[in-house]
DNA sequence: TAGTTTTGTTCAAACGTTTAAACAAATATA
DNA sequence: TATATTTGTTTAAACGTTTGAACAAAACTA
């Protein structure tokens, strides 16, 4: 049961040798004679040896531990980006703690806090929707601690970022839909306050004009995205005089709840109203009509954020990484009202 | 920038005592004066002393950190579940390091050797799908870290257990088809080899019995419930001379791909066809018809395992937990028949 | 061959905390 | 008043590793 933990003085005395000249062969250390590390690597083995985190974090300054705070778990950007960011630090010798923050910014700071706390070596973080107020996240900063912010930042913020380009997502929807014939196209959107949502509100605006489409204030409403949110909108859409013929939502979760309702109503889609969703969640490919939305590569994004996380600790660059992806779009059913492009 | 660290010496040295004394007071010791105590207190929080977490593991050879092993993050279950281990355990000062297995044998033993070198207080951890050999889970146990499992586990595992009592679930729903006048209920079963899906089958089999049903070997199917399995099995039902009037998947997603097949082929769900799932995943209330499925007390699972996993690093209890829940028949539009039940 | 450099190892302190044992002072017991 | 107990604190070692400095031996240099 209580088997006792094998440590370097246990390797040492097997060998007649003192501990360091064993923490030393271990770690490679340029003195140390090829056979002794040949040695020691030996009865390591034999013996089971397993170094003491702990020890060596509280000796070195570095826990090896990298803290993530996501909005959501369960949602299939975040989950991902967490699963390539994971894969990736783990084979660098990082572990991950992740936290949610469930869009609180209560929940945020408390993971901010906890995080410090047990001595991570970098954060990795998205905002949640509710945060206004970045003193948590400069006080990471302060703390000296490498931020890596994704998906969801804030300029002012003076740590690196990953995201992709939402203006020019909105640019890519707008341009399909028009491309398909729509005319009064109306945007469910995020709060503007979000810099992730202001771009993309932004992006749709100016594709408005660019194809020289009106803006109709009506038909852009700002909302938290939930499903709920994308009923009432389409609910509050459809009992307009004037009806859009094509709604881009910001967010999936926000068409769903639209689809259903179109659904209810009778109204054929794409044929009387396309849409279009927004990060490409699974159940987007799984409804019918399958919905058209932007996929944000969050394998990549995943990839680059514990890349630039590494950059900083190992020192191999000082100044802050900004990476924009551009995004894609995927073109389903909800919003193919030309058959040719099947 | 650099902020030296704020350690007890320097509260020490602030009031004149030895940093023994100001452990011994910000830990309550018993013989220490209120009055030190008091003092140690205020000088503590106006030199913003945080504790190095990592010299205090070491010490006490406990990390606070408890590791979590779940098959997908992503899926509503697991990760409600999580949400609620972490809620409990952040509360009596654990953090949590959540881990991925992506249900592949290889990445579950590569994250249990992880989170056993990073030296966990315990582990909390639901099966891979593919997972047999239990031999590295018994290396947690023979290590001496408390380990709890939930939902999916195996008898002979001697961990503590919480989950929900598969074959109940089979009755109640198997029961609730034939009060709906369903009289050929076939069944997506996952794999056998996983005991919870063996009990679903035992409990459908039973309940089946009871009700004075024949068995019909060609309408029990195994697979791993994947969106495309329930697709796939649903068209090999279809295809039969003598459909089933009701199909009960193990896993909502296999009862999704079901349902869309249903709706291709332009089968009224549930007069032609009723349809159970399992999970209580949330599309299942989002598609049209919503999917009847099975409440699993996610959040209860995920406070009761942390609360088992308490009780044994506490040492209140010395013998295993094993807890299981009995389950909830959400009933929706897919297998509800008779009105009477709006 | 005396002096310098290199090589392989040991020494000793450090990281920040905890804790058993020791101790002096204050208080209680007889 | 002498002795035992309690109280509040200090001393010192420990947790397991890392690392700069020290050192002796071996290998070069001139």
């Amino acid at each position: 049961m209580g088997k006792k933990k094998v440590t370097i003085k246990d390797i040492a005395n097997e060998l007649g040798i003192t501990p360091s000249a064993v923490s030393k062969a271990l770690n490679n250390h340029p003195r140390m004679s090829i056979e002794t590390k040949n040695a020691v690597l030996k009865v390591a083995k034999r013996l089971n040896y397993q170094p003491n985190l702990l020890a060596s974090a509280l000796r070195k300054g570095k826990s090896n531990l990298v803290g993530i705070i996501v909005p959501r778990a369960h949602s299939n950007f975040f989950s991902s980006v967490v699963e390539n960011i994971e894969e990736t630090l783990n084979g660098k010798g990082y572990n991950v703690v992740i936290t949610q923050s469930n869009e609180s910014y209560r929940k945020e700071c408390k993971n901010i806090d906890a995080l410090l706390h047990i001595q991570v070596d970098g954060i990795i973080a998205s905002l949640a929707n509710e945060t206004v107020d970045l003193k948590y996240f400069n006080k990471i900063i302060s703390n000296g601690v490498p931020l890596v912010m994704f998906d969801r930042s804030e300029d002012v913020l003076k740590a690196d970022y990953i995201g992709i380009n939402d203006y020019g997502s909105s640019k890519l929807v707008v341009d399909h839909l028009v491309e398909q014939g729509c005319k009064r196209i109306a945007h469910i959107a995020g709060f503007a306050n979000t810099r992730i949502y202001k771009n993309r509100i932004e992006g749709y605006k100016d594709a408005l004009a660019e194809n020289g489409l009106p803006l109709d204030a009506d038909l852009l409403v700002e909302s938290k995205l939930t499903i709920k949110d994308g009923r009432d909108i389409m609910e509050h859409f459809l009992a307009m005089p004037e009806r859009p013929d094509a709604v881009y939502a910001a967010g999936d979760y926000a068409a769903l709840g639209a689809l259903q309702t179109l659904i209810e109503h009778g109204i054929p889609v794409p044929k009387e109203m396309a849409l279009v969703g927004f990060s490409n969640e699974p159940f987007t490919s799984l409804v019918a009509p399958s919905i058209t939305t932007i996929d944000q590569h969050s394998a990549q994004i995943g990839k680059l954020a514990a890349e630039s996380f590494l950059k900083k600790v190992e020192g191999t660059s000082e100044d802050l990484d900004k990476i924009i992806l551009e995004p894609e779009l995927l073109i389903r059913a909800s919003s193919m009202k030309s058959k040719a492009l099947a």
